[in-house]
DNA sequence: GGCTATCCTTAAAGCGCTTTAAGGCAGTCT
DNA sequence: AGACTGCCTTAAAGCGCTTTAAGGATAGCC
């Protein structure tokens, strides 16, 4: 059986098609009476509304369409928070991810032509420019990073999320602190800075080491095997990583190499991803707190739909979650 | 300025809009001076077609909703094979995740909301009944365990992956081999099932020992948990698990309790995935090969589409990787 | 009773695209 | 010439929904 069109339910309630497309969504003018009857109809025939015809009908749709890298674990955990956020928004999330062969230009080109009301990037490379060009065609909210001239942005303080972590191990003795950089990018640019910006902050800024790594496990391997490989003497103490998965790629090496996490070395990630949260891993994380970063993102998003102006970027303080990868240094 | 409409493009190019749709389709009829004249008047005015509207103006939408863990690693390497899939079929993918508050139901619903196609369901829970259900609203096709009545199903050999996996180990001298399980779900039976037919097969049922984990690196904490517990002279010698990130849970409740991997005990996973192929991971994982999985997916789904009678379910073979979590045991 | 005010309800006009049957226009064939 | 034949092109009718202006009841008031 084909689906019920809205023509059924108005006829099964013996109404007209716009008194049903009323009643189903709630707006005024219909009487109690004539309300019940619509939905008794709509419920026994099962009618579900045409997303594709109301969207067409009305000029905007109720969709807000989230792109990210469905491989990366911060992502799930921001989908999840958003899914929440928008509860009762009357907003619908779809996700469109970059993979190997679709870069975030082809991802938000599919939202857009499903005519989604907005978009939202999750952990883009994209640049200043780039950004100003997608805004052109949706209201656009990136998370991560600094918003642009036409796009906002929704972002943990990164700066001071790398200050917390500089003034721990500081505090538990390390001196020769290492970073281990996530890439290109204005969210891995931001928090190097603030990792500079901390070591200089506590006088450490010749001790400052920024090693080439990357945001996955594999970046981690490499920033590791480099620091692995130092004598003991110079070797840092302790080394942040751009995020968890990174961190874990440092770990691992450094534990395969012989060296004891936390007592030879420190090892601190960010996002507080459930891997970190682990028993047996029980990383030293920042934790970005995703639900204010998802609260935040969908009320900046829907002020940018409700024209509302003067948006302004959100920054939301970051947390360092100690756990058992950090200790004092040796001797 | 608004997004150009079909009418614009066909004004600019001196033709009507039904010559011009018929041009950006590639359907036959209209000249190749036509052809010219649209595509340039289009490609000037950046014209992109309004999803919604095709939708609605066809019958069917060439959309593929894909139902999905965000949060499940092979998921996203799913998505990856999935999206190379679809190149070149003119179909189009629309993701829809499962977070904490909206099951596969929930998932599938959005999707068959916006009118998909058809519908692919990633590593489903549902049984046969509920996925009637569903396939009732639209063409459906599930990875990873046997079609239902009105689905078809996608899927790795997973008796003869755990069949590989019990070869493999008994051939380097185990006979204690654990299994641990990954609790509901056909998926999970599937392997236990071949767990235990492949212990049987090699006269090893009585040391058959199925321990409960779960799919996560949580589920590995709690079997490895359960396994470092038992008396060096009785426990499992090798441990195999659901998948690769329950595998990692169990190495690594291992290593914190002293036992060497392999040396002391061999674990192998299950997926294959990036984590597995990590340079200091090297786990022993069986490959489920997502591509075939995928183009698999997408034929039968064509199939689905095109009406095709007696599409059947498709029974990939899987592979194991050996890497170097795996090895003859201590003695 | 006639008139206005107040509610409900609906006809009808789209939203931007696809599709189909019909029309136009060269050329071809008798 | 007239009748065909193909080949292009297009007018027009939707797809299923939203929206708005107008219409019909009903009730209240003088």
């Amino acid at each position: 059986m084909p689906r019920a069109r809205l023509a059924d339910v108005a006829r099964r309630a013996g109404v007209s098609t716009a008194t049903v497309s009323l009643v189903l969504r709630d707006r005024p003018g219909p009487s109690q009476a004539t309300r019940s009857a619509v939905h008794e109809a709509a419920g026994a025939l099962g009618y579900r509304a045409d997303r594709s015809a109301s969207a067409l009908a009305r000029k905007r749709s109720h969709l807000l369409g989230v792109v990210l890298d469905v491989s990366h674990p911060f992502h799930a955990t921001m989908v999840d928070a958003l899914d929440g956020a928008v509860a009762g928004t009357g907003l619908d999330l779809v996700l469109s991810t970059t993979t190997s062969r679709r870069d975030e230009r082809a991802a938000v080109d599919t939202l857009v032509d499903s005519r989604c009301a907005g978009v939202l990037l999750l952990g883009t490379t994209l640049g200043d420019d780039a950004l100003d060009t997608l805004a052109a065609d949706a209201p656009l909210v990136v998370v991560g990073r600094p918003g642009a001239r036409l796009a906002r942005g929704v972002r943990a303080d990164d700066a001071h999320g790398l200050r917390l972590v500089v003034d721990h191990l500081t505090r538990l003795g390390h001196t020769r602190i290492a970073y281990a950089d996530g890439g290109r990018g204005a969210i891995s640019t931001a928090r190097r800075q603030g990792y500079r910006a901390a070591m200089r902050d506590h006088g450490l800024a010749p001790a400052a080491a920024v090693v080439r790594a990357g945001d996955t496990e594999a970046g981690g391997l490499v920033a590791g095997a480099a620091l692995a490989a130092e004598p003991p003497g110079t070797r840092p103490t302790a080394v942040v990583a751009f995020n968890d998965r990174c961190a874990l790629g440092v770990r691992d090496v450094m534990v395969r190499a012989g060296l004891a996490v936390p007592t030879d070395l420190s090892v601190v990630g960010y996002d507080d991803s459930p891997l970190a949260r682990l028993e047996t891993v029980r990383l030293t994380s920042v934790s970005q707190d995703p639900e204010a970063l998802a609260r935040a993102s969908i009320a900046s998003m829907t002020a940018l739909l409700d024209g509302t102006t003067g948006v302004e970027d959100v920054v939301v303080e970051p947390r360092l979650v100690v756990r058992d990868s950090t200790a004092a240094p040796r001797g």
